[in-house]
DNA sequence: CTGAAAGCGCTTACAG
DNA sequence: CTGAAAGCGCTTACAG
């Protein structure tokens, strides 16, 4: 005798009753429906959501899954957070709650989609960090189940993607370093393959040739995206004979390991060596020199995740008619002291 | 037809069958086992969470409550996917998974994990950044729901938790400046009303008095834990006629505008100001002069919460016969050069 | 406007 | 060793 069971028997009516006051169903007197939100309220009762899954075969629950044994995973910042709270704002408005789902390091990411959509914990699903060939996408085609994806991948379907512009940023920044008269570019990619490096780096060969200046493979390093991986990147430019003189990174927290390592031969950033940062964050603007970055609103790009992703489910497509949304996220360009040389 | 009917209609046995066999109970011939299991595998069966959480009573899984809007919880991420991976590497040994349940930021804490645990979504609850009175204690007791805070709080319950040794690294960091020849040590802490900063003042109050210093309530900087109370730190200290010689933070990413403040002033960490940092992170590191503070191992720590967790549930306690658990993680000191001065 | 009843997908005593 | 059946807590046609 627990739930709507007791509830109902506390107000002698059936439990019928109060589950559609509860649930704003036309066919209940104003007067039996204000009784029942009132003592529903006063012993603290919400719907077992086991049973109220089974009945409509839904949760009301999407889930954002994260990977924390990546790279990616483990040094995205205040990354996700922010962006969390953006979904949370699109979903908040349909009483559909967000569920974070972080694969142990140890599992298989495809497996464990694959899990959570067998057990249907959630309805509708976004996945982040996508790679180049990415299986989650073709377990979740194949299970009928919603999903966006942040982050485009070579993997086909016909599911909604929102992508940062990794292409514009690339291109952006070797525009703007070739503009102050830097020839020799190096540009940071990360060292696995995820599906942004790929991006970034084609970005970053079109402005050079854009420019007309020729792409030179020494220029690239491929380097664990962390501070570490700065660390290393900046090991290796100081190594380097004929040094480039600017370099363009594809992760903001790289900026921190690069610069101690600049420090610890003596040179400074944005006079020894030009750099232009990914995103803008606390840590950018509180480096010395400021980091030259990109800005976007994670609270927005989580906004927009989240209708994008209801778009693409039936139920939700009137309230949101956009199709298939498939869209680069902007962002805008933040000056600082980095790119000054 | 879905689900076990399916499979158990492809297999000519009836659904309780299947599931014996699915669920390992012994009175099923090893013959049908191995044939349900093979169909399970193939056709990517996987029992429906509602329907077995309503028949079982519990959900098999455990909750993470993170907060998004508060400072402490916008700055952290790098801390709780750390944890998240023990947490989950505990959880796995039992076959129970993890779930991060993100409070929205405009909506009351206390009110979301009542709502959590009302629609019984997780058998059991983590919740951080303990505040000194702190009401999602009294509805998690109140409720009889399993939890355990990562955080200690002044509101009384008879539940398990784990906290950082704020007091120990308050006590280290001042005994260390002090045997340095500082007599001026300043101390931040949090502008809100989160725990750990009553407990870090407190141990630097301690160690001031232990030391046969005084307390100046002038040296006491209140600043929100973020790069930006960093920077609001740096520009009090600067502003101060009688500069104090050190300085003990009580959140590793206020090193960062910390930093970048005494630079604008000119002034550099370790020879115009000692500072000493909170815990290790990859920025203490790899900022210039490298930040002195104290490490711990976030997957151990994780670990820990999970098996305390655990040790509470009855159904469990066997396994994890260490009763309620509270305890203090403690922390190693790691030298850096900011506090050479 | 309200109640009685079916049924969502499971698990598990209970027969046989 | 296996099947038939009850029942977990809900929601929702269906009667009245």
């Amino acid at each position: 005798m627990t739930g709507i069971k007791f509830l109902a028997q506390q107000l002698n009516v059936s439990i019928g009753t109060v589950s559609r006051a509860l649930n704003g169903k036309p066919d209940v007197s104003e007067d039996t429906r204000q009784r029942v939100i009132a003592a529903a309220a006063a012993m603290g009762y919400a719907p077992n959501q086991a049973g109220r899954s089974l009945r409509r075969g839904n949760t009301n629950a999407v889930g954002f899954m994260i990977e924390l044994g990546s790279d990616t995973g483990r040094n995205n910042d205040n990354f996700f957070l922010g962006v969390f709270d953006g979904v949370q704002a699109t979903l908040a408005r349909h009483h559909l709650d967000l569920i974070v789902l972080p694969c142990p390091t140890d599992e298989d990411p495809t497996q464990y989609v694959q899990r959570m959509i067998a057990r249907r914990l959630v309805d509708a699903m976004i996945i982040s960090a996508t790679h180049r060939k990415d299986t989650r996408i073709d377990v979740l085609r194949d299970a009928r189940i919603p999903f966006i994806t942040l982050g485009r991948s070579a993997t086909p379907g016909t599911h909604p993607w929102i992508d940062l512009d990794f292409d514009g940023v690339a291109r952006r920044a070797v525009d703007r370093l070739v503009a102050a008269g830097h020839r020799r570019i190096a540009v940071a990619v990360p060292s696995n393959d995820i599906n942004l490096g790929f991006i970034f780096l084609d970005g970053y060969r079109n402005a050079l040739a854009a420019n007309g200046l020729s792409f030179e493979p020494e220029l690239v390093f491929r380097v664990p995206s962390s501070e570490q991986g700065g660390y290393q990147l900046g090991h290796d430019l100081c190594a380097m004979a004929n040094r480039p003189s600017a370099v363009v990174l594809n992760y903001e927290l790289l900026a921190l390991g690069l610069y101690r390592r600049l420090d610890e031969s003596g040179l400074t950033p944005g006079i020894d060596l030009a750099v232009i940062g990914f995103r803008e964050g606390p840590v950018s603007r509180f480096l010395s020199p400021t980091l030259t970055c990109f800005r976007l609103s994670l609270r927005d790009l989580g906004i927009a995740l989240g209708e994008a992703l209801l778009a693409s489910i039936p139920a939700y497509a009137d309230v949101y008619p956009q199709g298939i949304v498939r869209r680069i996220w902007p962002m805008e360009l933040v000056p600082g002291e980095s790119d000054r040389a």
